[in-house]
DNA sequence: AAATTATGTTTACTATACGAAACTTTTGTG
DNA sequence: CACAAAAGTTTCGTATAGTAAACATAATTT
Protein backbone atom coordinates (compact mmCIF):
# COMPACT_ATOMS: atom_id res chain seq x y z
CA UNK A 1 0.00 0.00 0.00
CA UNK A 2 1.37 3.22 -1.15
CA UNK A 3 1.69 6.36 1.40
CA UNK A 4 2.01 10.08 0.44
CA UNK A 5 -0.16 11.14 2.20
CA UNK A 6 1.74 14.87 2.13
CA UNK A 7 1.53 14.62 -1.09
CA UNK A 8 -1.91 14.61 -1.31
CA UNK A 9 -2.64 17.03 1.27
CA UNK A 10 -0.30 19.30 -0.84
CA UNK A 11 -2.02 19.06 -3.93
CA UNK A 12 -5.24 19.30 -2.71
CA UNK A 13 -4.63 22.39 -0.33
CA UNK A 14 -3.09 24.11 -3.79
CA UNK A 15 -5.70 22.84 -5.90
CA UNK A 16 -8.26 24.34 -3.38
CA UNK A 17 -6.13 27.55 -3.42
CA UNK A 18 -6.57 28.17 -7.02
CA UNK A 19 -10.08 26.64 -7.56
CA UNK A 20 -9.01 24.59 -10.33
CA UNK A 21 -11.05 21.34 -10.70
CA UNK A 22 -9.16 17.81 -11.05
CA UNK A 23 -9.71 18.20 -15.32
CA UNK A 24 -8.19 21.92 -15.06
CA UNK A 25 -5.02 20.35 -13.32
CA UNK A 26 -5.26 17.29 -15.57
CA UNK A 27 -4.92 19.71 -18.71
CA UNK A 28 -2.54 21.54 -17.49
CA UNK A 29 -0.03 18.69 -16.03
CA UNK A 30 -0.87 16.16 -18.45
CA UNK A 31 -1.71 13.37 -15.59
CA UNK A 32 -5.10 11.73 -15.91
CA UNK A 33 -7.96 12.37 -13.60
CA UNK A 34 -7.91 9.71 -11.97
CA UNK A 35 -4.43 9.52 -11.45
CA UNK A 36 -4.99 12.34 -9.79
CA UNK A 37 -8.19 11.76 -7.82
CA UNK A 38 -6.52 8.92 -6.20
CA UNK A 39 -3.32 10.61 -5.29
CA UNK A 40 -5.53 12.87 -3.41
CA UNK A 41 -7.21 10.33 -1.70
CA UNK A 42 -3.86 8.95 -0.78
CA UNK A 43 -4.59 5.89 -2.95
CA UNK A 44 -1.50 6.33 -4.84
CA UNK A 45 2.04 8.29 -4.96
CA UNK A 46 3.81 9.74 -7.97
CA UNK A 47 7.15 9.09 -9.94
CA UNK A 48 9.64 11.36 -10.24
CA UNK A 49 8.33 12.25 -13.63
CA UNK A 50 4.78 13.07 -12.69
CA UNK A 51 6.07 14.93 -9.87
CA UNK A 52 7.64 17.58 -12.32
CA UNK A 53 5.08 17.21 -14.97
CA UNK A 54 3.30 18.70 -11.63
CA UNK A 55 5.59 20.98 -10.53
CA UNK A 56 5.87 22.31 -14.04
CA UNK A 57 2.21 22.38 -14.96
CA UNK A 58 1.25 24.36 -11.74
CA UNK A 59 4.31 26.46 -12.08
CA UNK A 60 5.37 25.76 -8.06
CA UNK A 61 8.28 24.41 -6.91
CA UNK A 62 8.61 20.76 -6.45
CA UNK A 63 9.43 21.32 -2.23
CA UNK A 64 5.89 22.43 -2.02
CA UNK A 65 5.06 18.83 -2.30
CA UNK A 66 7.83 17.82 0.42
CA UNK A 67 6.18 20.16 3.19
CA UNK A 68 5.68 18.28 6.38
CA UNK A 69 2.78 20.26 6.92
CA UNK A 70 1.63 21.16 3.33
CA UNK A 71 0.61 24.60 4.00
CA UNK A 72 3.75 26.10 6.31
CA UNK A 73 6.70 26.01 3.87
CA UNK A 74 8.84 28.00 6.45
CA UNK A 75 10.90 25.66 8.19
CA UNK A 76 12.89 28.57 10.21
CA UNK A 77 11.94 28.71 14.17
CA UNK A 78 9.24 31.78 14.81
CA UNK A 79 10.09 34.91 16.58
CA UNK A 80 13.22 35.43 16.94
CA UNK A 81 14.52 39.69 17.72
CA UNK A 82 18.15 40.70 17.44
CA UNK A 83 18.85 44.48 17.96
CA UNK A 84 22.29 46.22 16.87
CA UNK A 85 23.60 49.65 18.01
CA UNK A 86 25.61 51.84 16.51
CA UNK A 87 28.92 50.39 17.49
CA UNK A 88 27.99 46.79 17.48
CA UNK A 89 28.83 44.02 15.11
CA UNK A 90 31.56 41.78 14.98
CA UNK A 91 34.60 43.56 13.22
CA UNK A 92 36.33 41.42 10.47
CA UNK A 93 39.02 43.03 8.53
CA UNK A 94 40.15 41.88 4.61
CA UNK A 95 42.44 43.35 2.18
CA UNK A 96 40.29 45.24 0.48
CA UNK A 97 37.31 46.09 3.26
CA UNK A 98 36.63 46.16 7.11
CA UNK A 99 33.12 44.31 7.26
CA UNK A 100 31.11 44.86 10.90
CA UNK A 101 28.74 41.96 10.66
CA UNK A 102 25.70 42.48 12.58
CA UNK A 103 23.01 40.54 14.13
CA UNK A 104 25.92 37.61 14.64
CA UNK A 105 23.79 36.82 17.93
CA UNK A 106 20.93 35.15 14.99
CA UNK A 107 22.33 31.91 13.49
CA UNK A 108 20.65 30.59 10.07
CA UNK A 109 19.47 34.25 9.24
CA UNK A 110 18.46 34.26 5.74
CA UNK A 111 19.86 37.75 5.48
CA UNK A 112 23.56 39.07 6.02
CA UNK A 113 23.64 42.77 6.58
CA UNK A 114 26.81 44.39 7.14
CA UNK A 115 28.16 47.79 7.40
CA UNK A 116 31.43 48.03 5.33
CA UNK A 117 34.12 50.29 5.67
CA UNK A 118 35.61 50.96 1.68
CA UNK A 119 39.48 51.39 1.64
CA UNK A 120 40.92 50.62 -1.21
CA UNK A 121 41.45 53.20 -3.74
CA UNK A 122 42.29 51.60 -6.97
CA UNK A 123 41.28 48.43 -8.52
CA UNK A 124 45.11 47.44 -9.24
CA UNK A 125 45.51 47.12 -5.30
CA UNK A 126 41.95 45.58 -5.18
CA UNK A 127 42.92 42.67 -7.34
CA UNK A 128 40.58 40.29 -9.00
CA UNK A 129 37.01 41.01 -9.02
CA UNK A 130 35.10 38.92 -6.39
CA UNK A 131 32.49 36.27 -6.96
CA UNK A 132 30.10 34.73 -4.93
CA UNK A 133 27.09 33.01 -4.64
CA UNK A 134 23.86 34.57 -4.14
CA UNK A 135 22.48 38.49 -4.87
CA UNK A 136 23.61 41.92 -2.73
CA UNK A 137 22.24 44.96 -2.21
CA UNK A 138 24.68 48.13 -1.66
CA UNK A 139 23.14 51.15 0.18
CA UNK A 140 25.71 54.32 0.26
CA UNK A 141 25.99 55.71 4.04
CA UNK A 142 28.64 58.05 3.87
CA UNK A 143 31.60 59.03 1.22
CA UNK A 144 31.50 58.12 -2.54
CA UNK A 145 32.06 54.83 -3.90
CA UNK A 146 32.68 52.90 -7.29
CA UNK A 147 31.40 50.35 -8.29
CA UNK A 148 33.32 47.75 -10.66
CA UNK A 149 31.65 45.17 -12.03
CA UNK A 150 32.14 42.40 -14.89
CA UNK A 151 29.71 43.24 -17.02
CA UNK A 152 29.20 47.15 -16.83
CA UNK A 153 31.33 50.32 -16.52
CA UNK A 154 32.45 51.49 -13.50
CA UNK A 155 30.04 53.67 -11.96
CA UNK A 156 29.90 56.63 -8.25
CA UNK A 157 27.62 56.36 -5.70
CA UNK A 158 27.06 59.12 -3.60
CA UNK A 159 25.23 58.47 0.39
CA UNK A 160 21.39 57.65 -0.18
CA UNK A 161 22.18 55.99 -3.59
CA UNK A 162 22.26 52.41 -3.81
CA UNK A 163 23.29 48.96 -6.06
CA UNK A 164 21.57 45.71 -6.79
CA UNK A 165 23.96 42.75 -8.53
CA UNK A 166 23.94 38.99 -8.98
CA UNK A 167 26.77 38.60 -6.76
CA UNK A 168 27.88 35.68 -9.53
CA UNK A 169 29.17 38.50 -11.51
CA UNK A 170 32.61 39.90 -10.33
CA UNK A 171 32.62 43.10 -8.56
CA UNK A 172 34.36 45.41 -6.75
CA UNK A 173 33.78 48.46 -5.02
CA UNK A 174 36.64 50.99 -4.39
CA UNK A 175 36.85 54.41 -2.04
CA UNK A 176 36.66 57.67 -4.55
CA UNK A 177 36.05 60.44 -1.83
CA UNK A 178 38.15 62.43 0.93
CA UNK A 179 36.93 60.54 3.49
CA UNK A 180 36.37 56.53 3.87
CA UNK A 181 33.26 55.20 2.47
CA UNK A 182 30.92 53.51 4.23
CA UNK A 183 28.02 50.73 3.32
CA UNK A 184 25.06 49.22 4.50
CA UNK A 185 25.67 45.89 2.42
CA UNK A 186 22.55 43.12 2.84
CA UNK A 187 23.70 39.65 1.02
CA UNK A 188 21.26 36.63 1.09
CA UNK A 189 22.71 33.35 2.46
CA UNK A 190 21.57 30.30 -0.51
CA UNK A 191 19.93 28.20 1.47
CA UNK A 192 20.87 25.42 -0.84
CA UNK A 193 24.56 26.16 -0.84
CA UNK A 194 25.65 23.80 2.66
CA UNK A 195 28.66 25.64 3.12
CA UNK A 196 28.59 29.60 3.92
CA UNK A 197 31.96 31.75 4.22
CA UNK A 198 29.69 34.55 6.28
CA UNK A 199 29.75 34.66 9.97
CA UNK A 200 25.70 34.26 9.86
CA UNK B 1 10.07 3.52 -21.39
CA UNK B 2 11.22 5.58 -17.70
CA UNK B 3 12.48 8.96 -18.43
CA UNK B 4 14.93 10.50 -15.33
CA UNK B 5 18.02 11.63 -15.97
CA UNK B 6 18.42 14.35 -14.06
CA UNK B 7 17.63 12.30 -10.83
CA UNK B 8 20.09 9.65 -12.08
CA UNK B 9 22.88 12.66 -12.97
CA UNK B 10 22.51 14.22 -9.91
CA UNK B 11 22.14 11.00 -7.15
CA UNK B 12 25.59 9.85 -9.35
CA UNK B 13 26.90 13.21 -8.41
CA UNK B 14 26.06 13.27 -5.06
CA UNK B 15 27.42 9.34 -4.40
CA UNK B 16 30.84 10.42 -5.92
CA UNK B 17 31.28 13.94 -4.08
CA UNK B 18 30.93 11.72 -1.00
CA UNK B 19 32.59 8.78 -2.31
CA UNK B 20 29.99 6.10 -1.43
CA UNK B 21 29.37 3.01 -2.96
CA UNK B 22 25.98 1.90 -3.95
CA UNK B 23 25.90 -0.34 -0.93
CA UNK B 24 26.45 2.43 1.50
CA UNK B 25 23.74 4.49 -0.21
CA UNK B 26 21.55 1.70 -0.11
CA UNK B 27 22.06 0.75 4.02
CA UNK B 28 21.40 4.57 4.58
CA UNK B 29 18.26 4.74 2.35
CA UNK B 30 16.71 1.38 2.54
CA UNK B 31 16.31 1.60 -1.25
CA UNK B 32 17.36 -1.61 -2.99
CA UNK B 33 21.06 -1.61 -4.66
CA UNK B 34 19.89 -2.60 -7.98
CA UNK B 35 17.40 -0.12 -7.77
CA UNK B 36 20.02 2.82 -7.51
CA UNK B 37 22.24 1.30 -10.43
CA UNK B 38 19.41 1.38 -12.58
CA UNK B 39 18.12 4.97 -11.52
CA UNK B 40 21.86 6.17 -12.15
CA UNK B 41 21.56 4.77 -15.51
CA UNK B 42 18.70 6.41 -16.19
CA UNK B 43 16.24 3.24 -16.62
CA UNK B 44 14.16 3.56 -13.52
CA UNK B 45 12.59 6.83 -11.85
CA UNK B 46 11.50 6.75 -8.58
CA UNK B 47 8.56 7.27 -6.51
CA UNK B 48 7.47 9.98 -4.22
CA UNK B 49 8.16 8.09 -1.32
CA UNK B 50 11.80 6.66 -2.26
CA UNK B 51 12.79 10.50 -3.06
CA UNK B 52 12.06 10.95 0.66
CA UNK B 53 13.83 8.39 1.62
CA UNK B 54 16.69 9.24 -0.68
CA UNK B 55 16.65 12.82 1.04
CA UNK B 56 16.75 12.06 4.31
CA UNK B 57 19.03 8.86 4.35
CA UNK B 58 21.02 10.96 2.38
CA UNK B 59 20.80 14.22 4.41
CA UNK B 60 20.17 16.62 1.66
CA UNK B 61 17.13 18.41 0.25
CA UNK B 62 14.84 16.62 -2.08
CA UNK B 63 15.36 20.06 -4.26
CA UNK B 64 19.00 18.66 -5.07
CA UNK B 65 17.59 16.03 -7.28
CA UNK B 66 15.38 18.20 -9.29
CA UNK B 67 17.57 20.71 -10.39
CA UNK B 68 18.29 20.62 -14.32
CA UNK B 69 22.11 20.65 -14.47
CA UNK B 70 22.33 18.32 -11.26
CA UNK B 71 25.25 20.77 -9.86
CA UNK B 72 24.38 24.20 -10.42
CA UNK B 73 21.53 24.92 -7.96
CA UNK B 74 21.11 28.62 -8.75
CA UNK B 75 18.82 29.00 -11.28
CA UNK B 76 18.59 32.73 -11.10
CA UNK B 77 19.85 34.69 -14.18
CA UNK B 78 23.77 36.21 -14.22
CA UNK B 79 25.28 39.56 -14.03
CA UNK B 80 22.14 42.03 -13.24
CA UNK B 81 22.90 45.06 -12.26
CA UNK B 82 20.63 47.57 -10.90
CA UNK B 83 21.31 51.35 -9.54
CA UNK B 84 19.05 53.51 -7.81
CA UNK B 85 19.76 57.56 -7.10
CA UNK B 86 18.61 59.16 -3.81
CA UNK B 87 14.94 60.13 -5.23
CA UNK B 88 14.74 56.76 -7.08
CA UNK B 89 12.00 53.60 -6.56
CA UNK B 90 8.25 52.92 -6.65
CA UNK B 91 6.51 55.14 -4.30
CA UNK B 92 3.48 53.38 -2.38
CA UNK B 93 1.35 54.99 0.49
CA UNK B 94 0.08 52.95 2.96
CA UNK B 95 -1.94 54.15 6.02
CA UNK B 96 1.39 53.37 8.29
CA UNK B 97 3.96 53.74 6.29
CA UNK B 98 5.34 55.10 2.97
CA UNK B 99 7.21 52.86 1.11
CA UNK B 100 9.98 53.63 -1.44
CA UNK B 101 10.78 50.51 -3.19
CA UNK B 102 14.25 49.99 -4.82
CA UNK B 103 15.28 48.45 -7.62
CA UNK B 104 11.92 47.31 -9.16
CA UNK B 105 13.31 47.36 -12.24
CA UNK B 106 14.80 43.77 -11.56
CA UNK B 107 12.44 41.02 -11.18
CA UNK B 108 12.41 37.92 -9.10
CA UNK B 109 15.10 39.32 -6.37
CA UNK B 110 15.44 37.28 -3.79
CA UNK B 111 16.32 40.88 -1.66
CA UNK B 112 13.54 43.56 -1.48
CA UNK B 113 15.22 46.41 -0.23
CA UNK B 114 13.14 49.47 0.59
CA UNK B 115 13.46 52.96 1.90
CA UNK B 116 10.59 53.46 4.52
CA UNK B 117 9.18 56.81 6.16
CA UNK B 118 7.12 56.26 9.44
CA UNK B 119 4.11 58.42 9.97
CA UNK B 120 2.16 56.39 12.78
CA UNK B 121 3.05 57.58 16.19
CA UNK B 122 0.59 55.59 18.55
CA UNK B 123 0.39 51.78 18.88
CA UNK B 124 -3.87 52.58 18.51
CA UNK B 125 -3.15 54.32 15.35
CA UNK B 126 -1.29 51.72 13.93
CA UNK B 127 -4.00 48.77 14.58
CA UNK B 128 -2.79 44.91 14.64
CA UNK B 129 0.48 44.20 14.62
CA UNK B 130 1.80 42.85 10.83
CA UNK B 131 3.13 39.13 10.31
CA UNK B 132 4.25 37.51 6.73
CA UNK B 133 6.28 34.98 6.09
CA UNK B 134 10.42 35.70 6.06
CA UNK B 135 12.68 37.78 7.90
CA UNK B 136 13.76 41.40 7.67
CA UNK B 137 16.10 43.41 9.10
CA UNK B 138 15.46 47.35 9.44
CA UNK B 139 18.26 50.14 9.67
CA UNK B 140 17.14 53.61 10.84
CA UNK B 141 18.57 56.26 8.49
CA UNK B 142 17.54 59.28 10.63
CA UNK B 143 14.67 60.21 13.69
CA UNK B 144 13.65 57.53 16.02
CA UNK B 145 11.68 54.35 16.21
CA UNK B 146 10.15 52.32 18.31
CA UNK B 147 9.79 48.70 17.56
CA UNK B 148 6.87 46.41 18.82
CA UNK B 149 6.73 42.93 18.38
CA UNK B 150 4.72 40.16 19.94
CA UNK B 151 7.28 38.55 21.78
CA UNK B 152 9.38 41.65 23.21
CA UNK B 153 9.21 44.53 25.16
CA UNK B 154 8.92 47.79 23.05
CA UNK B 155 12.23 49.34 21.88
CA UNK B 156 14.00 52.43 20.79
CA UNK B 157 16.19 52.72 17.50
CA UNK B 158 18.04 55.94 16.63
CA UNK B 159 20.46 56.55 13.27
CA UNK B 160 22.76 53.81 12.62
CA UNK B 161 21.08 51.34 14.88
CA UNK B 162 18.76 47.85 13.83
CA UNK B 163 16.76 44.97 14.67
CA UNK B 164 16.30 41.94 12.53
CA UNK B 165 13.08 40.15 12.87
CA UNK B 166 11.60 37.20 11.73
CA UNK B 167 8.40 38.54 9.92
CA UNK B 168 6.03 36.26 10.85
CA UNK B 169 6.11 37.41 14.52
CA UNK B 170 4.06 40.23 14.81
CA UNK B 171 5.48 43.87 14.48
CA UNK B 172 5.03 47.37 14.20
CA UNK B 173 7.19 50.10 13.65
CA UNK B 174 6.58 53.46 15.09
CA UNK B 175 7.93 57.08 14.54
CA UNK B 176 8.79 58.72 18.13
CA UNK B 177 11.15 61.52 16.80
CA UNK B 178 9.89 65.21 16.21
CA UNK B 179 10.87 64.79 12.67
CA UNK B 180 9.72 61.62 10.38
CA UNK B 181 11.77 58.88 11.00
CA UNK B 182 13.01 57.25 8.00
CA UNK B 183 14.89 53.43 7.61
CA UNK B 184 16.08 51.08 5.08
CA UNK B 185 14.57 47.56 5.40
CA UNK B 186 15.43 44.38 3.77
CA UNK B 187 12.80 41.61 3.64
CA UNK B 188 13.39 38.38 1.93
CA UNK B 189 10.87 37.28 -0.50
CA UNK B 190 10.04 33.73 0.23
CA UNK B 191 11.01 31.79 -2.85
CA UNK B 192 8.80 28.64 -1.89
CA UNK B 193 5.58 31.36 -1.72
CA UNK B 194 4.11 31.97 -4.96
CA UNK B 195 2.41 34.76 -4.05
CA UNK B 196 3.93 37.75 -3.28
CA UNK B 197 3.12 41.20 -2.29
CA UNK B 198 5.76 43.15 -2.73
CA UNK B 199 6.45 44.86 -6.02
CA UNK B 200 9.84 42.85 -7.06
C1' DA C 1 -38.56 17.25 -12.35
C1' DA C 2 -36.21 15.56 -16.43
C1' DA C 3 -32.23 16.45 -19.10
C1' DT C 4 -27.71 18.35 -19.25
C1' DT C 5 -23.39 19.40 -17.72
C1' DA C 6 -19.51 19.50 -14.66
C1' DT C 7 -16.89 17.16 -11.14
C1' DG C 8 -14.95 13.35 -8.54
C1' DT C 9 -14.56 7.99 -7.79
C1' DT C 10 -14.09 3.09 -9.10
C1' DT C 11 -12.97 -0.57 -12.23
C1' DA C 12 -10.13 -3.16 -15.13
C1' DC C 13 -6.16 -3.32 -17.49
C1' DT C 14 -1.20 -2.04 -18.92
C1' DA C 15 3.20 -0.09 -17.86
C1' DT C 16 6.67 0.42 -14.76
C1' DA C 17 8.96 0.67 -10.14
C1' DC C 18 11.21 -2.27 -6.93
C1' DG C 19 13.80 -5.99 -4.59
C1' DA C 20 16.29 -10.67 -4.33
C1' DA C 21 19.47 -13.18 -6.33
C1' DA C 22 22.31 -14.46 -10.24
C1' DC C 23 25.69 -12.62 -12.99
C1' DT C 24 29.63 -9.48 -14.63
C1' DT C 25 33.16 -6.29 -13.89
C1' DT C 26 36.59 -3.99 -11.26
C1' DT C 27 39.92 -3.69 -7.54
C1' DG C 28 42.97 -5.23 -4.77
C1' DT C 29 46.23 -8.97 -2.36
C1' DG C 30 49.04 -13.20 -1.98
C1' DC D 1 48.60 -14.78 -12.70
C1' DA D 2 45.44 -16.64 -9.51
C1' DC D 3 42.21 -15.74 -6.29
C1' DA D 4 39.32 -13.14 -3.43
C1' DA D 5 36.60 -9.33 -2.22
C1' DA D 6 34.05 -5.45 -3.44
C1' DA D 7 31.33 -2.78 -6.65
C1' DG D 8 28.13 -2.55 -10.17
C1' DT D 9 24.68 -4.63 -13.68
C1' DT D 10 21.03 -7.76 -15.36
C1' DT D 11 17.29 -10.98 -14.84
C1' DC D 12 12.92 -11.99 -13.39
C1' DG D 13 8.95 -12.10 -10.38
C1' DT D 14 5.80 -9.14 -7.71
C1' DA D 15 3.82 -4.86 -6.25
C1' DT D 16 2.32 -0.60 -7.45
C1' DA D 17 1.91 3.53 -10.56
C1' DG D 18 -0.73 5.05 -14.37
C1' DT D 19 -4.61 5.45 -17.83
C1' DA D 20 -9.17 5.08 -20.21
C1' DA D 21 -13.61 4.28 -19.65
C1' DA D 22 -17.57 3.27 -16.91
C1' DC D 23 -19.86 4.87 -12.96
C1' DA D 24 -21.65 8.02 -9.39
C1' DT D 25 -22.84 12.39 -7.63
C1' DA D 26 -23.64 17.25 -7.43
C1' DA D 27 -24.73 21.58 -9.79
C1' DT D 28 -27.36 24.01 -13.87
C1' DT D 29 -30.38 24.46 -17.40
C1' DT D 30 -34.76 23.78 -19.83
Amino acid sequence: MAKAVQLGRSLKALRAANGWSLAEVSRRTSISISTLSKVENGLLSLTYDKLIGLSEGLDVDVSVFFNKAGINPDPTPLGRRSLDDIGGGEIIDTPNYQYRYLHTDLSNKQLIPVIVEHTTRTIEDFGPLVKHTGEEFVHVLSGRIEVHTELYAPKILGPGESVYIDSNMGHAYLCVSEEPAQTLSVCVSDPTQSADDHPN
